[in-house]
DNA sequence: CCTACCGATCGGTAGG
DNA sequence: CCTACCGATCGGTAGG
């Protein structure tokens, strides 16, 4: 049984990820749950404390699905091939919670912004690190390490602003093609990772 | 000399770009202007009239930085670069105004919004076109060139989050390592487009 | 969880 | 372009 705190949860993620945080009322999302605007106030804080937990929820997310990776075994485009599956996984287990992670957070107040934007940071650092240990063994070409994981990321989380779970395309078909244009382009011979087939 | 409506556009741009449309009042605009919030209505209708002729504008300029491009000469590989380019640079010359209509035409009443999406819809349509011409010529590999365009005008559309004017790398340099990484993954052979030196 | 309410702020207007 | 104002709505609270 979700519990009323995940139903507001699951409400305000959708409505925060649609219409944005700063447009939506605690009207809007007691409505949708046949509320009145007060009651929320029995289950939360704050309208601030609910976009905190669903971003710091997301974060989290995002952190333990790639971080083991990037630290696990495996040649270097390997790993970038399932980083890149398991963020696109999280983003198609929960488009609107993902979505609200990665454009709303901005929203929150100072200390709660420092701390995601470290936490960002953090994120967007195993990318950096994995690309640039493949460019130090020769194993993956490309000048900019950093440059090149803004690109990726920049093109994965695009995702969560299309993405449907009743679209034609799965999130392994998106993932595998993703990791497909990112490693030919960034890898010396030609046919990258361990795809089913590489770059066709 | 700029007239007051465009300095109340530059104004508004920044804002919304900062902290978004719904979070930016008309008083904080006519604070930035040394005015009281009710004199702005001495030069524009209305906040989202406001916002349309940004978008607006900012529609235009990419449409005719990277249309004729596409329906101009030169193979796919080739006129993607410079499209790329020239997508790159209408961001550098004017990163709020392109946030802006990159992510907060969605503000607009449904009118609007809809020839917005329109139009949007069109600019993609011309990577797509280009992308699935050099897939059809045998020139570019690569499955799917709906995929492929929404790969990478996510990862330019990254760039209006991030760039600054006084950062590290100038327009030129981003758009020729994004055409490096796209096409790279794309093309069959080792070195694509007419960069200095292609995917080192 | 509801009713009823608080002060603050919102986009926008009248009249000068 | 300012002063003064409008009705509506905002996040949040008191008291039950």
């Amino acid at each position: 049984m979700r519990t009323r705190r995940e139903q507001i949860e699951d409400v305000a993620s959708a409505l925060f990820s649609d219409r944005g945080y700063a447009a939506t009322s605690m009207r809007d999302i007691a409505r949708a749950l046949d509320l009145q605007g007060g009651s929320l106030y029995a289950h939360i804080l704050s309208k601030e404390a609910v976009l905190s937990s669903i971003v710091q929820q997301a974060a989290e997310r995002f952190r333990a699905a790639v971080e083991p990776i990037a630290h696990g075994p495996g040649t270097a485009a390997e790993r970038l091939r399932r980083m890149i599956h398991a963020h696109v996984d999280v983003v198609a287990a929960g488009r609107e919670r993902a979505t609200v992670f990665l454009f709303e957070w901005t929203f929150l107040g100072p200390e709660r912004r420092e701390a995601v934007a470290s936490a960002r940071d953090a994120y967007e650092g195993y990318f950096r690190q994995v690309i640039a240990e493949g460019m130090a063994a020769g194993e993956l070409a490309g000048r900019d390490h950093k440059l090149a994981a803004a690109f990726l990321l920049s093109a994965m989380n695009g995702l969560a602003h299309w993405y449907r779970s009743d679209g034609p395309l799965g999130p392994a078909e998106i993932a595998d093609y993703y990791a497909d244009l990112f490693l030919g382009g960034l890898h010396r011979e030609a046919v990258p990772g361990t795809g089913s087939g590489g770059n066709r």
